[in-house]
DNA sequence: CTTAGATAGTTCATTGATGCACTATCACCG
DNA sequence: CGGTGATAGTGCATCAATGAACTATCTAAG
């Protein structure tokens, strides 16, 4: 029928630089959904749980610029989030006594709680996701994957 | 030194399940930025030329329900990507004599025109992409990507 | 000390995406 | 023909993210 192909049964087609690089985007977003939709639930999202983990991870409270460097986002992205947690009285915002331009985000009791249910909540997720791949594919996507983000 | 494993110098290490799926996450970050900068410089967004290819490819006016199921969003973000769209003088809505309530997008000539500047642009930077990878990995990827969409 | 420049946070406008509510229209059933 | 339910598009509120402009404060140089 078709014989174009001159090898024959090729293993595998060539790899199109466009079907490989929507499908990483598509992937990708399929795999956010399903974190989303995880956590969300519990009124969270993952940039919120983002930042409730960084000032769990910290034990302490932290300036605004501080979660922004971490996120790798821009300071008034952090200003609005924080906004929506201390309006769900998930963290609270403090003065800095030693530098008056800084304010510090610090978890409520509340936030310390939500924090550890979304972290279950995501731990869920991420297993159920990574198990759907086979040991050897998740080897040679972690490979892959660095290389892209170097 | 370290000589809790027991299987001399494992090639890889065991894939844990957060870094994977965070590095997946990553990764599909980078490259979606690097597209978007891509055609940035052509006053277009992924968002954007997406529609335009739709509608490019088609080659007739689509209704916006349509657009939007092939986007894979909702008709209200289609609503206004046509708006800015329409202000940038590269889509006209255009009346459906068949059905009154369905209104199609039509490519103006510029829009044809910034449209294949726009796919230029993109495939450039799919291929850079694209070469980053070996292509060893880039098959395992696309494999293992695959099995994530489904 | 004073000033010039860097840093911290906020505000606002814009882009993109979602979901809900609403209007207009269509299609079908009786 | 008349009503009922589905479909098409829009408007509005909300979330997430960016970038530019602005205020307050800090720091360092002179």
């Amino acid at each position: 029928m078709n014989n174009r192909a001159r090898k024959r049964s090729p293993p595998r087609r060539a790899p199109a630089p466009d079907v490989l690089v929507f499908s990483l985007l598509g992937a990708a977003g399929a795999v956010e959904a399903r974190l989303e939709a995880a956590v969300s639930p519990l009124g969270l999202s993952l940039a919120k749980l983002g930042l409730l983990r960084l000032l769990a991870e910290a034990k302490q409270p932290l300036p605004l610029s501080e979660l922004a460097q971490h996120q790798r986002c821009v300071r008034s992205n952090i200003t609005q989030i924080v906004d929506r947690l201390e309006k769900d009285g998930l963290v609270r915002r403090r003065a800095d006594a030693d530098d008056r331009r800084s304010v510090r985000a610090a978890l409520t009791p509340a936030g310390e709680r939500v924090y550890a249910r979304g972290m279950r909540a995501l731990a869920h997720a991420q297993r159920a996701i990574a198990s759907s791949l086979r040991s050897a594919d998740a080897d040679n996507l972690q490979a892959a994957l660095d290389t892209l983000t170097r």
